[in-house]
DNA sequence: GGCCTTACTGAAAACGTTTTTCAGTAACTC
DNA sequence: GAGTTACTGAAAAACGTTTTCAGTAAGGCC
């Protein structure tokens, strides 16, 4: 069954078996232990890494309920895919609303905030020259977080 | 060895074959054919989408020679990758430089612009609150084109 | 608490996509 | 035209993801 201990990400853990329950998922140590590994994680996770990562707390635990949970999560709008140059990286916790990511290059780590960017004029302008309705973007931001730059 | 009409896509064929000859690789009746199939698409083709299409021109075309010349023109920033909500749809040609794609959630159409839209307050607040320094993003929007907006 | 329904589980198999291997071919250089 | 070697396509291998299925346990109910 295994202890969980009250710590920083244990909001997180407590809000995303919340948000399962209230779409009618039932709370499984598998489930646990998979939302304990994705919210730990200082960076995006592909299954296989957040298969191994649920393995510490439930070793018994399969990659295909690593499959079914992140399909479940993403459903719920809970996590999100980031993007590298090759493909998708790894699915991180962003939590309920429009949130962008911005991807450290050089630690891999993933920094979430509140989309409060500004594309209205870009818009503008794709539905004057266009006549193109923006409806939706995929925006993700690439750079050095604070740690990295320090270390140059 | 086929013939290749002179058309609208013409010169788009012609930089790019120039631009792949440039990085030293050889022109040969594959790489016509799919680089064809590529500029004459509309939408953004996946490999096997795209391997289908280039056998009109060169039936012995191989999917492997796909791959592999997906992956030189996206070396050499010819091409992009188009992200959808499950994943990468495919590949789409967005010339030299700095693009982005307005993708059509109805007729399934890429419109490449260039990227003139301004992140620069959006990267401030990150430098202000995270410390983050922004080298680079990836921006695609969705919605809907001109023609898929008049056809409802 | 115990019972019942049924969603969930993990192992295995199946699947579709991408990469590697390799011997023959042909593009480019001189 | 001859020589070098990058390129080709078929086949096999490798990979990541999905499906199948019989056993298990979560949550609702009394
Ligand atoms: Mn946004
Ligand atoms: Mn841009
Ligand atoms: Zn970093
Ligand atoms: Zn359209």
């Amino acid at each position: 069954m295994g202890r969980w201990l009250p710590n920083r990400e244990g909001l997180k853990m407590d809000f995303l078996l919340q948000e399962l329950r209230r779409a009618g998922y039932r709370i499984t140590d598998a489930r646990r232990a998979i939302v304990q590994a994705l919210v730990n994680a200082s960076r995006p996770l592909n299954p296989q890494e957040l298969y191994e990562a649920a393995r510490v707390q439930h070793p018994r635990v399969g990659l295909v309920t690593v499959y079914r949970t992140l399909e479940a999560l993403l459903e719920l709008g809970m996590v999100q895919k980031v993007h590298g140059e090759q493909g998708c990286v790894g699915y991180v916790y962003t939590g309920r609303g429009h949130r962008h990511v911005a991807w450290c290059r050089a630690c891999g780590r993933a920094f979430i905030f509140e989309g409060q960017e500004d594309l209205s004029s870009l818009e503008q302008s794709l539905e004057r020259t266009l006549h193109f309705r923006v409806e939706g973007h995929l925006l993700q931001l690439t750079g050095l977080c604070a740690e990295c730059q320090a270390r140059t």
